[in-house]
DNA sequence: CAAATTTATATCGTATACGATATAAATTGA
DNA sequence: TCAATTTATATCGTATACGATATAAATTTG
């Protein structure tokens, strides 16, 4: 028999990563920003100056993938694009001032829409690190293949 | 300061829900499935013959991004698209024979892939009744800009 | 050191995913 | 009843997200 939908904890994965999605979305569209590009400058304030892999690799997320997002926040004049000097193929990006001022506003704009209700402060990290652990688990399976 | 991006629970969710759907492509691959489609699938598994709008609900998704997913579906001999007779403006979708003798070796396929371990069947459980609490929060969060 | 491999980035084709808009059919209301 | 609204589906434009492929630079190897 197959599995029932709601059965699935993938299903409620899905569904949740839509939902934050959208949610961010509205609450970051007034700064012209979606989630990855807004995941990319949380990336780059955690550690200014990264190369592309690296910001690859922090979020998980493939070249073919975040290397769109990148131009498109050089072109909004919020990251800078830098080449390397010792190596000719990699690039360095780092945040710009623009949204360094940006970032207080922002920041205010997600607490108050996400985190002024008791649920994500109390449950957030409990389900934050259980889901931590299924990455890493899942991460493992998809490098599995490659051996 | 900007919250660093390991604290953020969604960024969990994000990259489970990327990580589940690269399992599930290559898992699904084989039968010509994407994790979307196999979705749909399962829907109808649970309850047969439903209309666009329902599985929309059931999904989670909108209709533009479902409409082509059925579509394909159809495409493929894997769904069987009806106009209902009651409401002219409404089609009801079913599961092909085709897709129901496919779906005893999907299963398995997923099962050996995923399932043969033991982290998803032991903290598997625990985890999605905790998400299905943020879904809930996440629906009613998304909803609340309507009022 | 030169050939082979690996690495870093870039681009392409396919498939979601969203909101906005369009259209026709059904329902509601004055 | 018939205009106004709502509902069901369809389509469009934008933005991910993936794997595959391409290219140049760096590294490894024989």
């Amino acid at each position: 028999m197959m599995q029932k939908l709601e059965q699935q904890l993938c299903f409620e994965v899905y569904k949740a990563a839509n939902q934050f999605t959208k949610l961010y979305a509205k609450t970051l569209q007034p700064f012209g920003l979606t989630y990855p590009q807004y995941l990319v400058i949380l990336a780059l304030g955690d550690e200014d100056n990264q190369t592309t892999s690296s910001l690859c690799d922090r979020l998980g997320l493939g070249i073919g993938t975040l290397n769109p997002v990148l131009q498109k926040l050089v072109e909004k004049g919020l990251l800078k694009k830098e080449p390397s000097k010792k190596d000719k193929r990699a690039s360095y990006f780092s945040l710009t001032e623009a949204v360094k001022k940006l970032q207080p506003a922002i920041e205010q704009a997600i607490v108050e829409k996400l985190f002024c209700f008791d649920y994500l402060p109390t449950e957030g990290p409990i389900l934050k690190e259980r889901l931590q652990q299924l990455n890493e688990f899942l991460e493992m399976m998809n490098k599995e293949e490659t051996v």
